[in-house]
Order: structure tokens, then C-alpha cells, then sequence
DNA sequence: ATCCGCTCCGTACCATAGTACGGAGTCAAG
DNA sequence: CTTGACTCCGTACTATGGTACGGAGCGGAT
């Protein structure tokens, strides 16, 4: 049990000197005694402290939520309960993150597939459906969805939802948004289960309702609505 | 093609007046001429130009990939791949944040798991299982994956990987958690689908690798790989 | 005796995406 | 002719998690 100067706690917990100092500022481990003029040293015990703070936070919890997990971690009347319901909030925080991320990288997809990957952007499909959303999941559109405004330029076109049973996972959603993609008129898929829907911007005059409802069924999914 | 001042352009846009300021002041839109003394007045492309930042963010662009954006599409030089790269370049990040989530929520359901959800702190898993971290899947171990770095106190414990076939999605993970968990003698559990795998923390007094496979292969599910 | 490396401490700065505030001006209605 | 609503502009502040800088002091080696 060596007396460790700051610079040693850094080494040993992996830390830098100055993320120290910033944590002693935001009272997340003690500020040592000053020995007489001699520079402070840092028990064993604030090395511990400092990999709890290290593993928290890989596993998402801020510096907020780690403060109050070292005060529960002090507190003899603090009961298990409480760290699991952080531990709890915590992973419902990541479900939530995960999900919004996934919504994106489906839209990005859709938006990917759809890009003919050269040529001038007069036709950018990507750049196009930017400046023209179909279909806003976040700002619940007022009118009715099956109504989805038709911005100018793309006016042929038409947005139907199809709510689909039997997909499960993502990688189902993956199959039925290849299939999907590669049917001639289709111009964006965006596919989801949990609940299983698969959203298409087709156009009408190439492919309809009913051979998009087949493409899905192939695999064995059910179409249970059109909208 | 009315007048607009900052106040109804910000409606328009559904953005804050003092958000077209701070777009103004970053470059991401342009900057109106003040007519005499009067309040400037805000064209309807600039209204456009509002609504695509908006719908970028909502793709999770920065400003600064947004204003990149913006700049190609101005250039008449650039090329529609351009474009693509940069959401492509994007869907990559969304891919990467999401796994390491997945990984943090794989972590936080085993914590949460061993959690005996009363009592008091000194008998904590979680607490204890972030004290003494059992295995760093951040920092790739020199050591062979198989003999794990074993924590003094956890020293009885065994952990192993299962490769299972058969399991492809969330649902089917959580199924196979679930029953891993009610065996007596597993005291924490990561599963994952894609690929499926499972890596359980048990207790080799009580339950062995043996029966953890027939609790996996139970609903149909097959172990290619025990490590 | 002086330089190097380390420590201590306060303060400022980084990115990100805004939000808030305060003072001054303008315009229309009451 | 005052009040209220709005505008303009600069500056400061929010949260998050640190990083960097500069001056001062201390102990050991050269």
C-alpha cells in the first residue's frame, strides 16, 4: 500500500491528473489532506473509487447518476432496491436510445437505397426526400395518414403503410425491405416489426396495393392492413 | 409569397426565434438585408432551408455535416454521390452506437439480473459487479478469451460462451435470457442474436455447461459452439 | 546553482445545440 | 402619448465531461 502522489492514482486508475482534480471539484472522490506543503496522496480507496466511476460510466450512467450510486454505496440504511432502480432507468434509457437510433438508421437506409449513387444532383433522391419528408413519425401529422401530403414534383407517387404479422425481428424486417426494395416502383421502403409495418413510397402507375401485399406474403409473413 | 419577419418565419419552420439567429450566426442560412430600419424579412427558401435542417437533425446530421449539405446542394458541380457517402458515412455511426448500446443494455440485464432486489447494500450485485468488473469487453484482454481474468471473491464462478444456431432475433434472445436466468446456480447472463450467442456467469458447484446447453436447445434453439 | 519534473490552484477553453437576458429601437392600437 | 408587441444585437449561460494553460512552489539530480 504504496502512497500514491496524484500522478500515480492516474496511472493506476487509468485516469488523467486533471480528470482527478475535475472530479475532486465536483466532490465525486475526497481532496486528500495536504501533507505540510508536501503534495497530497491518494488512499487505496480513491483509486477504487475512481474505477467505479470508470466502470459507471461505460456502462452509460453520467457523472450525476454515478454520485448517487457512491452515496448509496455509503449509506447503511440504503437499500438494494434503490441501485436496481437506477440500474433499471439506466436500461430503459439505452431501450429508448436504441430505439430512436434504429428508427434513424431504417430512415437513412430507405434513403440510401433509393440513391442512384451518380449522375448530377438535380435528381438526388437522398437531398430530395430531405427537402420533401413523406411522412413525419415524430410530428404526429393532424390530417389523416392516409392522406399523406403530396409535395409537388413527386405528386405521382403514393405512401401506403402495410401492417404485417409474423415479423418479428429485424432481421425479417431486413428480408421484407429487400424484397420490397427491388420491386420496379418503389422508390423508399421503411421497415419495421415491434410493431411489424413496412411503409412504401411507390409509384402507382408501375406497381400496386395488391403486388407489394404478395411481395410481402412470399416469405410467409401476413399482411393484416393496408392504409 | 408573403412577408415574412423572424417571429412568422420561426412558425413556419417550427423553429425557435432565437434558433434562426444562432443558425444565422453559424452560416447555415443566410443572413437577410435589413430594409432601412425596418425588420428584416425572411424568403420562403429560407424557410425551406429551416425545415431541411430540421429534417437532417432528425436524421441525426450535426450542423456541420447539415451545412455541408446545404453546400453541395448549392454546388452545381457536386455529385448526387457525394451525398450518398455522407449518409452512408452517417448510417455507419448509427450502426456503431447502436452495438455499443446493445452492449451496455446486454450489461445493465445482466447487473439487473443477479439482483436480489431487497436487502441491504453489503450483499448488492450490482454495486459489487461494478466494484470488481468481471470481464472488459472494451479493453480486449492479451489473455485468451477462454480463461477469463478471475476477481478474488468470484473466484468459484465460471463463466462460458455458447454459440447458439437458430436464435435471430431480440425475442428469441430474450426467451433464451429468461430461462438462463431461472436456473439456479447462473448468476448472470449476456445474450445476443446476430450472431446468437450467449455468455453465462454460473456457479460450476451448482449447475455445469452440460445443462445449461439443454436449457438453451429447450425451445429449439442449438448450441454449435461451448467455449 | 540551476534545471527538470512534479505538484497545487485558479481559470479559461473545447464541442454541441441551442436558450436567455438586457438594452435599444420601431410601430400600431388604444 | 403611453403601452404592448415585436425586432435587433451582443453577450452570457445551460448541460456534459473533461482538457489546457499559466504561475508558483518544492525536491532531487547535475
Amino acid at each position: 500500500m504504496r502512497i500514491r502522489t496524484i500522478a500515480a492514482a492516474a496511472r493506476a486508475a487509468e485516469v488523467n491528473v486533471e480528470t482527478i482534480r475535475f472530479y475532486e471539484r465536483r466532490g465525486l472522490i475526497a481532496h486528500p489532506a495536504r501533507p505540510g506543503h508536501g503534495p497530497r496522496h491518494y488512499p487505496e480507496e480513491t483509486i477504487a473509487r475512481l474505477r467505479f466511476i470508470r466502470e459507471a460510466q461505460s456502462l452509460g450512467f453520467t457523472l450525476a447518476e454515478i454520485a448517487e450510486l457512491l452515496d448509496l454505496r455509503a449509506d447503511p440504511s440504503a437499500d438494494c432496491a434503490d441501485v436496481r432502480s437506477r440500474a433499471v432507468a439506466r436500461r430503459e434509457d439505452v431501450r429508448i436510445k436504441i430505439a430512436r437510433l434504429e428508427r434513424i438508421g431504417a430512415a437513412l437506409d430507405a434513403l440510401i437505397a433509393t440513391c442512384p449513387s451518380r449522375g448530377s444532383l438535380g435528381a438526388c433522391t437522398i437531398l430530395d426526400a430531405i427537402e420533401h419528408p413523406i411522412a413525419r413519425e415524430a410530428a404526429p401529422s393532424p390530417a389523416d395518414p392516409t392522406e399523406q401530403r403530396q409535395p409537388e414534383g413527386v405528386s405521382t407517387m403514393k405512401t401506403t403503410t402495410f401492417a404485417i404479422d409474423g415479423m418479428h425481428c429485424e432481421g425479417c424486417a431486413e428480408t421484407v425491405r429487400g424484397l420490397l426494395e427491388h420491386e420496379a416502383g418503389v422508390k423508399a421502403v421503411q421497415v419495421g416489426h415491434a410493431p411489424g409495418s413496412a411503409r412504401v413510397l411507390f409509384d402507382p402507375a408501375i406497381i400496386d396495393e395488391n403486388r407489394l401485399t404478395a411481395t410481402i406474403e412470399r416469405p410467409g409473413y401476413r399482411v393484416t392492413a393496408v392504409k
